[in-house]
DNA sequence: CCGTTGACGCCAT
DNA sequence: TATGGCGCCAACG
């Protein structure tokens, strides 16, 4: 098992575990990661998660609440649906009330 | 080898 | 509120 590997599969590991109804942020992963400033290589890692199964990468948007891995799903309505789905509002690409969404992973680690 | 590109995020203006 | 620059780092041509 490469190590290049691991990293993507501690990120598949994360994903998995976000509940239903809720979401995350690439940061957030990332932090967990104990790589805060690499949300760019979440993002990367997710972009090949379409190869694994069980991946419910719709709950994964930036920190700003907003859709923009819509593009990637079969369709762009996809991940929009998904999360109205488990009872989230979505409005131009955006996540209402998102603050009451959010699940950070970090919370996980710190467990105080 | 080098420049560009990104499912990002923080900060300056 | 909006826009641009920078750090991050692997992939790609």
């Amino acid at each position: 098992m490469k190590k290049e590997e691991d990293f993507f599969q501690a990120v598949y590991q994360i994903v998995r575990l976000i509940p239903f109804g809720k979401v995350t942020t690439y940061g957030a992963i990332a932090e967990a990661l104990g790589s805060k400033k690499s949300a760019r290589m979440v993002g990367w890692a997710m972009n090949a998660s379409h190869r694994i199964p069980d991946i419910p990468a719709h709950r994964v948007v930036n920190r700003n609440g907003l859709l923009t891995g819509k593009m990637h799903f079969s369709t762009s309505e996809e991940m929009q649906r998904k999360l109205e789905a488990e009872g989230i509002s979505v409005i131009g690409d955006k996540i209402q009330d998102f603050e009451r969404y959010i699940w950070k992973p970090i919370e996980l680690i710190t467990l105080d």
